[in-house]
RNA sequence: UGUCCGAUGGUGUAAUUGGCAACACAUCUGAUUUUGGUUCAGAAGAGUCUAGGUUCGAGCCCUAGUCGGACAGCCA
């Protein structure tokens, strides 16, 4: 524990821990740490979510605080049930667990009402009856002034008795928004005269059609943080410019004495050869580029947990990322180290041919069979050894032969020697092609003192290369699905003329239908992790993969210099 | 002719709050290896956006500029 601590203490902090420490040691919010995640059930997560949800959670986790999860719902005509429920499955499967119940903003409606009352009552907000359009030309530009509504100085009794009928129901769409007060000149545009509250005919998914308005983040935010004694709410940094509103609103309903909550920025994830919006996640799907949003090419978390990703992994991710406030593109090569760093201490090896080669022992017995063991996982000795079945007729990998083999190709070519792993020396004696030429078969004698783990002399002799390879008879079929990246392109959503869909990948799904699974693989489980000797971890598709019919993802390749070598 | 934010190897993050730049990924060597994986050893790569200033001393502080980002939804 005291060690552990040290190591931790040694770590440099990020911006936001340093804030927290000094809040810490100044014994603001009476030493409290209190942080949410406040995701708009209107998408699935995605990566770029894991990294706030491990900022969050990970926060009050090192503090002894804790963490709410929040559903930000003030906004009825996006917002879905479904998407409630993935984001809980998603948090959780990240390995984090908030602070009681979930929360929703859509809970402080009331109190949210009540204090808008107490506003108009203080003079500080009025009810617009100008159209969208009128509003909006009024805010002016960044860099213009706007200028008032006509509007704004009412009386408080004319405010209050709209606003209520606002509420009633009285107004259509569009007709009647609440403002706040504050200041049309200001160089802020948040600040000029933002609206509250607008009215929205829609039923809501948890308060059905109790209200036809609706506060609009800004009011509702700062608020619910605020209700829910929350310390630190860390935001990204596209709400940097909102901080003074949230402040704004704050002042005007708090109580002295009361948690006063601060908003901190920090720099949002972007991945290179992805798409982190949300909006153009949910094209992908609508328009079935992708087979939904669980789809293993998406960097949605369900995404990444169907493609074979470990909750580890995405952790271990989120550390080493850092937390920070500039814009940042994070090489999808870390993402993947921090994946296979995390596979290859945890996933069974095992071998499988994704396109078979058959190869004929020539000099073994036709009707003999033997086992060979061998172990599960060479980093962790405790994960045990077993054995696998050997006969005259195996398939390698087609890749595993060449014909016209090149002075630094280890593996099997005609007159080549080469180790089957933990199995026996065999050597290419005959190559077999059909009419047309192709490679249909290989004839190859073994050597059968070269038993792997034998002890002899020829089981110890050093070849160049070792294949995997699976018993022709004993296989089990599967399908394998190979994911590459969905984008050719670095920044897929940062070209100026150019559509993100005009970068897809069209190989980014290379099905196999063909393959030949080692045997112990036959009652693989859902989700279950391998890694397919030599060549990258596979995960069983949690979906479309059954008994008798399975069904491989490949997660992510193993690193390969041999290919590197050739380009 | 606005406000706010940012700027450190290819990428990302550090630098004990002023003491001549570290770690990870990526890249490249070599060794080990019954996975062209892992592991191990090593290399290359920035002098911290620019210009001034303060200081014995600046990546850290100040000033000005340059470049990049955010803000003009009744979205969040």
């Amino acid at each position: 524990m005291t060690e552990r601590k040290e190591s931790e203490e040694r770590k440099s902090l990020n911006f936001i821990e340093s804030i927290i420490e000094e809040d810490l040691r100044n014994n603001k919010n009476n030493g409290i740490v209190y942080t949410r995640f406040p995701p708009e059930p209107n998408g699935y997560l995605h990566i770029g979510h894991a990294k706030s949800i491990c900022l969050n959670f990970g926060l009050a986790q090192k503090y002894n605080g804790k963490t709410n999860l929040r559903f930000d719902d003030t906004n009825p005509s996006k917002e879905e049930v479904e998407y409630v429920d993935s984001i809980m499955e998603d948090v959780r499967w990240l390995g984090f667990d908030w602070e009681g119940e979930p929360h929703f903003a859509s809970d402080y409606f009331e109190q949210l009402y009540e204090w808008a009352i107490k506003i108009i009552k203080s003079g500080k907000a009025y009810v617009d009856d100008q159209t969208p359009e009128l509003i909006s030309q009024q805010r002016g530009t960044p860099t213009k002034k706007g200028i008032e509504s006509p509007f704004r100085n009412r009386s408080i009794e004319e405010n209050l008795d709209l606003f209520t009928r606002m509420k009633d129901g009285e107004f259509a769409e569009g007709e009647r928004v609440l403002r706040a007060k504050i200041d049309m000149a200001s160089p802020n545009m948040h600040m000029r005269d933002p609206i509250m509250y607008r009215v929205l005919r829609k039923e809501h998914h948890r308060t059905g059609n109790k209200w036809c308005i609706y506060p609009m983040y800004d009011f509702a935010h700062g608020q619910s943080d605020y209700i829910e004694g929350i310390t630190h709410s860390v935001c990204t940094l596209e709400f940097e410019v909102h901080r003074p509103l949230y402040e704004w609103f704050l002042e005007n309903v708090f109580t002295e004495g009361d948690i006063k909550p601060r908003q901190i920025e920090f720099a949002r994830l972007n991945l290179s050869y992805t798409i982190m919006s949300k909006r153009k996640l949910l094209e992908l799907v609508q328009k079935n580029i992708v087979n939904g949003w669980d789809d293993p090419r998406m960097p949605t978390i369900t995404g990444l947990r169907r493609r074979g990703f470990t909750p580890e992994a995405i952790r271990k991710f989120a550390d080493t990322i850092g937390v920070a406030k500039r814009d940042n593109v994070i090489d999808v090569a870390l993402l993947e180290h921090s994946l296979r760093d995390d596979l290859n201490k945890t996933a069974s090896r095992v071998m499988s041919v994704l396109n078979p080669l058959k190869i004929v022992i020539t000099n073994y017995p036709e009707d003999k069979e033997e086992f060979v063991r061998i172990e599960n996982n060479p980093e962790d000795e405790n994960m045990g050894i077993r054995e696998m079945p050997f006969s005259r007729e195996l398939y390698i990998e087609q890749d595993d032969f060449m014909e016209d083999a090149p002075k630094k190709f280890f593996r099997l070519a005609p007159d080549k020697e080469v180790r089957l792993k933990a199995a026996y020396i065999i050597k290419c004696e005959q190559v077999i092609k059909d009419s047309e030429g192709n490679i249909t078969e290989l004839r190859c004698t073994y050597d059968p003192d070269s038993k792997s783990g034998s002890g002899t002399e020829a089981s110890k002799r050093k070849v160049k290369g070792t294949l995997h390879w699976v018993s022709a008879k004993h296989a089990v079929d599967a399908e394998v699905r190979l994911y590459d990246r969905l984008f050719v392109d670095e920044a897929p959503d940062g070209h100026k003329d150019k559509d993100f869909k005009d970068f897809l990948n069209p190989e980014s799904l290379q099905i196999l239908k063909n393959c030949k699974l080692e045997p112990s693989l036959k009652n693989a489980e859902p989700e279950s992790k391998y890694q397919f000797q030599r060549l990258g971890y596979f995960c069983v598709d949690r979906r479309d993969s059954k008994p008798g019919n399975l069904v491989f993802n490949r997660t992510v390749p193993l690193k390969d210099s041999w290919s590197k070598q050739n380009k």
